[in-house]
DNA sequence: AAGATATTCAACCGCAATCAA
DNA sequence: TTTGATTGCGGTTGAATATCT
């Protein structure tokens, strides 16, 4: 049986600890995290230290910020460059470490996962709302495929996703049925591009909106190349019925109000970091493009051909 | 107004790389 | 060279909060 000093605290920070913690840090620097507990002065792991210091507590940290339109697009562009490796990522993004990077992608995927996941039809009471009921329900009752092979940069991106999408849901997610490359952070990735080259040659609203200097990208990797079925759903992008792919629910509830066309650039609304924390009060900016289409444009859709079809 | 559901985010864990003795 | 300690990273969890019905 170990003392009560000797136990090591878990949990949530309290600002005392956060305060010995800084003036540790102020005294050696970020680093022997270690010693803070061998010291007696925290109850903490050196772990634990590091981590609170690194993520909340180190300075110019952009805490409770939502992500720019600009720093959505960079953790897309860098994401499908590098794969998961959030804390490279994070160097790109002055003020985020590789949690919020993490935290921002792992929401964004659950949130995609929802948009696209057809409604389970034993679900009537579903809170989805349901304009056409009985329409071709598209992305489910297509068998589980297994994994096919990948372009080398489409396996790693697979692969390093694993946590967010077995395989039966990636193809779930993607609803092509035989589709070679179901990818669909590849695929997303892709549309993003495709919105994002759209917007530089097109729309000087995007240039206003980048008001920080960002780091240059690498250029991004050519062997995201997409398969022909891939191809043709992008290029669909650009057809009013596109996205009768999402069934018979009412996606613009889902996607949110005031959106636009994801073509047209102004969809990404900038938002001011300066007053973080009331971040929760512009339901104007978008968290993905997905949220940004109008909320009316699928109001008119009419259905794809089966999928089978395609 | 209340319950259900979705989202966000802080913090934990395990593992691998690095460092120092 | 080995080994134990430390650091860094990515994945995951769960509580708090927000949103929806």
């Amino acid at each position: 049986m170990e003392g009560e000093r000797d136990e090591i605290k878990k949990g949530p920070w309290k600002a005392e600890e956060d305060e010995v913690l800084i003036n540790h840090v102020n005294k050696y620097g970020p680093r022997d995290w270690s010693s803070i507990r061998s010291k007696g002065l925290l109850q903490r792991t050196g772990k634990s230290c590091r981590l609170r210091w690194v993520n909340k507590l180190r300075p110019n940290l952009k805490n409770g910020c939502k992500f720019s339109s600009e720093e959505e697009r960079l953790v897309i562009e860098l994401q499908a460059q590098f794969g998961n490796k959030w804390a490279r990522i994070a160097t790109y993004l002055p003020g985020r470490t590789d949690n919020d990077v993490k935290n921002f992608w792992s929401s964004r995927q659950k949130r995609l996962a929802r948009i696209l996941q057809t409604p389970p039809s034993s679900s009537p009471s579903s809170s989805q709302s349901h304009k056409n009921p009985g329409e071709v329900p598209f992305l489910h009752d297509f068998p589980t495929l297994e994994v096919p092979t990948f372009s080398a940069s489409m396996e790693e991106d697979l692969s390093s996703k694993s946590s967010y999408f077995d395989n039966s849901e990636m193809i779930k997610l993607v609803g092509l049925p035989d589709m070679v490359e179901p990818n669909l952070p590849a695929l997303e990735t892709n549309l993003f591009q495709l919105q994002f080259n759209h917007a530089d040659q097109k729309s000087p609203c995007m240039e206003s909106q980048s008001q920080f200097p960002f780091p240059h990208l690498p250029q991004p990797q050519p062997a995201l190349t997409l398969s022909p079925e891939s191809q043709e759903l992008v290029a669909r992008l650009d057809d009013p019925n596109f996205f009768d792919v999402f069934g018979d629910r009412d996606v613009s509830q889902e996607l949110g109000n005031g959106a636009q066309l994801p073509v047209e650039p102004t969809f990404f609304e900038l938002e001011s970091c300066k007053s973080c924390g009331k971040r929760k009060e512009n339901p104007m900016t978008p968290d993905s493009f997905f949220d940004d289409f109008p909320t009316d444009m699928f109001d008119h859709m009419e259905p794809l051909p089966s999928p089978s079809e395609w």
